[in-house]
RNA sequence: GGCCUCAUGGUCAAGCGGUUAAGACACCGCCCUUUCACGGCGGAAUCAGGGGUUCGAUUCCCCUUGAGGCUACCA
């Protein structure tokens, strides 16, 4: 027995051995093109946009080739795990609809034959693979004064950087048989760190899906692959998992680009092919000051994914959104192809941008408001209902107790026309939207208050309730022709000084008395849901109001 | 300090050595109009700076600048 042997077998009695494992996750049958990747968080917070973002991409590279998706749980600090975050990441992904095809269910059971998903059920593979590389004299264990936090490490960046060493050998990785024994005798516990084979001179190549072939030093560091809880740090829990699941592409952020030469020996000294990898970039924000910024936790309530639920957005706008955030080419697609559902849309990895996008409301307000135009009244009246009995119950008991109005007013506008309105982007706002539905009009702050108040007058002593819109509006026209308003556009525009305005002016009177508001749709249609009584009262306190 | 990534309008961006430098959102103007919208047409607006290479650089190379990341027994 040599004496690496002896060490491997000292610190680590006993377990499961690597040919069992190797037997027990045989390579994934896969057909030419099919890939396999995964979303694996840490359950460290909420679930993010900054996460979302490559879990959208690695589903849609899985979908269209008719992969498979995987979701794997890396809570391997446990110092940092959040209790409800598991919850979040589930509800997020069924919510959009980008589940996984194998996972751990919250009771703990695997679907998938690769499990457990759930990186802390790994010890004893992470510990069979550890125990091989100090048999192969590949890794050591290290008795060393853990650095931990954020001060320890500052501390030991801020001497690294003035002794200006290559490499960064630890101390412990040429200690004899005797002296580990010793160590562990006294019941001392260890970390297990790579022996790295390189001195700081070597350069090493790797290919990036969307960067491309990137060149860098290679790693001269004798990093922890296991801590000296016997759980891994990322590194060596990645390259055992992604390996043993078989994960055809790595899609992760770009902050970890510069890690990924010590992954490369890393897999290496396991006897791995080194994954493809796939750097994704962040996402920014343009704060109230105009200055760019990383979008934020704190800061930002759109960096949460549940809030475009909490907001109301159709899944489908935001998945479009960050479509078009990951691939311009969505946007031509889309256009050519109104009818088609995203997932039809094929995006090459290539294309994928390199550049940190600035998120953008707005355009996600556009976005979603070309997908709600599309919905049908009827249908939108029930997703407004579903979600308010989720985040604003109040309004769901109303909506429920007078679902006639409301459904007429959820179609106004919009079933079988060419060209629907536009106005609503998220179901929150709806409720201001018709905020008419609700409350009775202000008549605050009328702009020609004696006007107002005499048209109205005129129009309600001849209101008849309309069966039309053409109807309702030959009556307002022949109100207005009456009361000295303009019909006809061009003759106002001729000479305006003749009338007291417009048809236009006088539609804007009846719409301010009966909504409060100053736009919306066809005032036939809200006269229509809102019934003969309401608007004959609602123009009553108009046409009653004390100059 | 070292290493790495990135740089086209306000935003998302196309562009792969020769273009009047696409398109979308936002903005402005006009038209349509039976209000409000929808829609249509038009406008303003971009290659960070400096060197090369080339007959010719937004495109290729180098430098500078700027932004970011990594340099933990965090991920």
């Amino acid at each position: 027995m040599n004496n690496y042997q002896k060490i491997a077998d000292l610190i680590f009695p006993g377990g499961i051995s690597v040919d069992e494992i190797l037997k027990k996750y045989p390579p994934r049958k896969l057909k030419q093109g099919q890939e396999v990747t995964r979303f694996a968080p840490s359950p460290t917070g909420y679930m993010h946009i900054g996460n979302f973002f490559p879990a959208f991409i690695s589903y849609n590279l899985a979908k269209q080739s008719d992969g498979i998706f995987y979701l794997r749980f890396e809570d391997t600090d446990s110092k940092r795990e959040i209790k409800e975050a598991k919850d979040v990441i589930y509800e997020v992904l069924q919510k959009f609809d980008v589940f996984p095809d194998e996972y751990q269910t919250l009771d703990g059971i695997d679907v998938g034959n690769y499990g457990p998903y759930v990186q802390s059920q790994r010890a004893e593979i992470y510990r069979a693979f550890a125990k091989k590389l100090v048999s192969e004299g590949k890794a050591f264990p290290c008795f060393c004064k853990k650095t931990e936090g954020k001060e320890d490490v500052l501390q030991a960046r801020q001497t690294k950087f003035d002794e200006d060493d290559e490499k960064e050998y630890d101390p412990c990785r040429d200690l004899s048989f005797e002296e580990i024994k010793s160590h562990i005798d006294n019941g001392e516990k260890f970390a297990i760190r790579l022996k790295t084979k390189n001195d700081g001179s070597q350069r090493i190549k790797f290919f990036d899906l969307i960067k491309g072939e990137i060149e860098a030093k290679a790693n001269s560091k004798d990093f922890v692959l296991l801590k000296n809880d016997g759980i891994p740090p990322y590194a060596f829990a990645h390259a055992i998992d992604d390996t043993l699941m078989g994960s055809t592409i790595v899609v992760r952020g770009e902050e970890y680009i510069s890690s990924t030469p010590m992954h490369i020996e890393l897999f290496e000294a396991l006897g791995f092919k080194p994954t493809c990898y796939c750097h994704n970039p962040l996402i920014w924000k343009i704060d109230e000051s105009g200055s760019k910024r990383k979008i934020s936790k704190r800061k930002d309530p759109e960096a949460d994914m549940r809030f475009y639920f909490s907001q109301g957005y159709p899944k489908e706008a935001v998945l479009e959104y960050l479509l078009n955030l990951i691939n311009s080419g969505f946007e031509i697609w889309r256009k050519n192809n109104p009818e088609e559902d995203w997932r039809q849309y094929h995006f090459g990895i290539k294309d994928i941008t390199t550049v940190a996008p600035v998120f953008d409301l707005v355009k996600l307000n556009d976005i979603s408001k070309n997908i709600i135009s599309q919905i049908r009244g009827e249908n939108l009246y029930q997703m407004w209902l579903e979600w308010a009995k989720e985040y604003d119950k109040e309004l769901s008991q109303i909506l429920d107790s007078d679902k006639e109005k409301f459904v007429k007013l959820c179609v106004m506008e919009r079933d079988d026309k060419p060209k629907p309105r536009k106005d609503i982007y998220n179901l929150k706002m709806i409720k201001e939207y018709f905020s008419y539905a609700f409350e009775r009009p202000k008549l605050e702050n009328l702009a020609e208050k004696q006007n107002f108040v005499d048209f109205i007058k005129a129009y309600l002593a001849s209101f008849v309730m309309p069966t039309s819109n053409e109807e309702w509006f030959e009556h307002i026209k022949q109100v207005a022709a009456q009361n000295g308003y303009a019909v006809d556009n061009k003759l106002y525009k001729q000479n305006p000084e003749a009338f007291k305005g417009n048809i236009a002016k006088a539609c804007l009177f009846a719409r301010q008395a009966i909504t409060g508001q100053d736009n919306g749709p066809s005032l036939y249609y809200i006269i229509d849901a809102l019934g003969q009584a309401e608007t004959l009262r609602r123009l009553k306190i108009a046409a009653e109001l004390k100059i």
